[in-house]
DNA sequence: CTGAAAGCGCTTACAG
DNA sequence: CTGAAAGCGCTTACAG
């Protein structure tokens, strides 16, 4: 494997006989060159090879065709929900996205700002981890370049952002609850850091509030978002004295695990412990029980905030926008 | 927003009163250069908020700091997993990848291609359609980047691969079946164009010859891979006048569907109906009941393939390396 | 360490 | 359509 060159557009230009010039604004699809000269010059290209450098044409017109997606992870199949979405309505648009998954961590989360930046994205679209140091959080708010957020808010930060309303999302589930007769209701998982567990919590205490429950803080139980932390939390929800008798859990993910920690348990999901989740995602309607939950929309959030940021992209004065989907419940058999 | 002028190097350098080809050399760590002038350098670049312009440092060093990936389908929780290990061995190396989802389709497929070469990635990790065109395949011959293939091969075309042994595991897992006792094995998901299927065909017709059982094409079903698609094939086996007491599932995926179905019909998977996957995606653990099936080591496959492509990449003339994993039986209590 | 020059592969702008 | 020149932000190579 010798390293070819790079077949250039000026060698297709030679090829063909014309200019450079023309060739240059055939790759670009000008209108004005005579149908007879664009053919000869695509046959050169087919026959030599050529392929255009969109690298070297972004860097002269100083314009770009990539733009940066980050994550929290993508085993998550929110997270891969909405990367469906945002691929969607960004291929369609001509730009190429480079993936970043942060793990929820900040350091990582500092290191794919700094490649994507160097990269030249022509825009970003962050998820951002559940605590962002303050010195990301400025870095942030310094950026220069097109920004959307997504799915966690950031205080301060001025910029598009699309996510759901997690408070009424929670109340909504928490009423549900409450409707089919539960009086002790466990909140699950999540760390109380999060702007979106704070959200939630806060629906959390408003269904109880309104139906005259007094909150018992015993019955809030953090744990890693992650079906091993569900496992636990659920588990130290059976050791109460007075154990609940149903469950609304920071996410599915969460769900799933507090329904397996029941089976363990030897109880029966859904018959001995009511459980209600968030999201939505795919599977929730495979669990055993299916489960009801509340639906975050992943993949209309992905393709919104893909839809948002390529308007910011085009037009950078544009009004900044803030769009909040309204959730929904899910009613299945686990409550 | 106006459009702030990029600050260049050559402005550093002359904020901090050095050249340009010193503030270049400290860029790019180099380690002659004295700590009170790196430090002095280090700070303008602070004070004018510099960013590194990594694509025309690349585009002038004829050198590349992205790799593309891809997949067919993010949803699939293989996937999700092939990717997580691609990236975990691709950032510590250094690169950025762009992500392309192909959905199975061709078209696609190419499109991705041209808008990775026309982007100069370094090297391509290709998880090939299930039916790549005569032309892809010609096009993928030509590509003059390292390339990796991997999970799905394509004959003829010279590059490293990385996948698992289809026919080997699938011989295990109808093995595992015979020695359970059951003599009636359907064959069920996926379609018979693909190389995946076929080498699983393959393993199955080697463990029913072994144990003298005759082929029975009527117990091959081809579905989509999806569970719709599994819940389709197994309604099908049970239209059967001679129904199959076991099956193995062209992936987990399918596998899924084939449990909900039997489900829908009022049976019990795992005692009425043995069945097994292929994958051991994650959550197979979690299904109801808990799914046997072959081990594909989507993570390890990704980590591999990225680090083949790596290496392809640090010296393109090393020899064609083809790594087949062996795949093992996870066994649980569907079978 | 400096300084000046050339080049990566394109686009831009312009006179013809 | 052509042709020649300049420039995007870097690195390379070299003489000093």
């Amino acid at each position: 494997m010798k390293p070819k060159k790079r077949v250039t557009l000026l060698d297709v230009a030679k090829h063909a006989g014309v200019s450079r010039a023309t060739a240059s604004l055939i790759v670009r699809g000008s209108p004005d060159i005579t149908e007879k000269t664009r053919n000869k010059v695509l046959k050169s290209m087919q026959e030599l090879g050529y392929v255009y450098d969109r690298v070297a044409a972004n860097m002269r017109s100083n314009k770009t065709s990539t733009v940066g997606l980050i994550i929290t992870d993508i085993a998550n199949p929110f997270y891969s929900e909405l990367l469906r979405g945002v691929h969607n309505s960004l291929d369609e648009a001509g730009y190429s996205v480079f993936l970043g998954t942060t793990f929820d961590l900040d350091a990582k989360q500092q290191k794919l700002l700094s490649t994507m930046l160097e990269h030249r994205v022509g825009g970003l679209i962050l998820c951002p981890v559940s605590d962002s140091s303050n010195e990301t959080i400025e870095r942030i708010k310094q950026l220069d370049i097109p920004l959307v957020l997504s799915v966690r808010e950031l205080e301060n930060v001025d910029a598009d952002y699309v996510g759901i309303d997690y408070e009424v999302g929670a109340q909504m589930a928490v009423n549900h609850l409450i409707q089919k007769g539960h009086q002790r209701i466990a909140f699950l998982g999540g760390f109380s850091g999060s702007t979106a567990w704070k959200k939630r919590k806060q629906g959390y205490c408003n269904a109880l509030t309104q139906a005259g429950i007094e909150l018992d803080n015993s019955l809030i139980i953090e744990s890693e978002v992650s079906r091993d932390g569900g496992k636990d939390a659920v588990r130290k929800a059976l050791l109460h004295q007075d154990p609940p008798t149903a469950a609304i859990c920071f996410n599915d993910f969460v769900a799933h695990g507090v329904i397996l920690g029941l089976n363990d348990a030897g109880l029966n999901p859904g018959k001995d412990m009511a459980v209600v989740g968030f999201d939505n995602v795919p599977e929730a309607a495979l669990y055993n029980p299916p489960l009801t939950t509340v639906s975050s929309y992943a993949r209309l959030i992905g393709s919104q905030a893909a839809s948002l940021l390529h308007q910011r992209i085009l037009n950078p004065d544009r009004e900044q926008q803030r769009i909040i989907l309204h959730p929904e419940l899910v009613v299945r058999s686990s409550s």
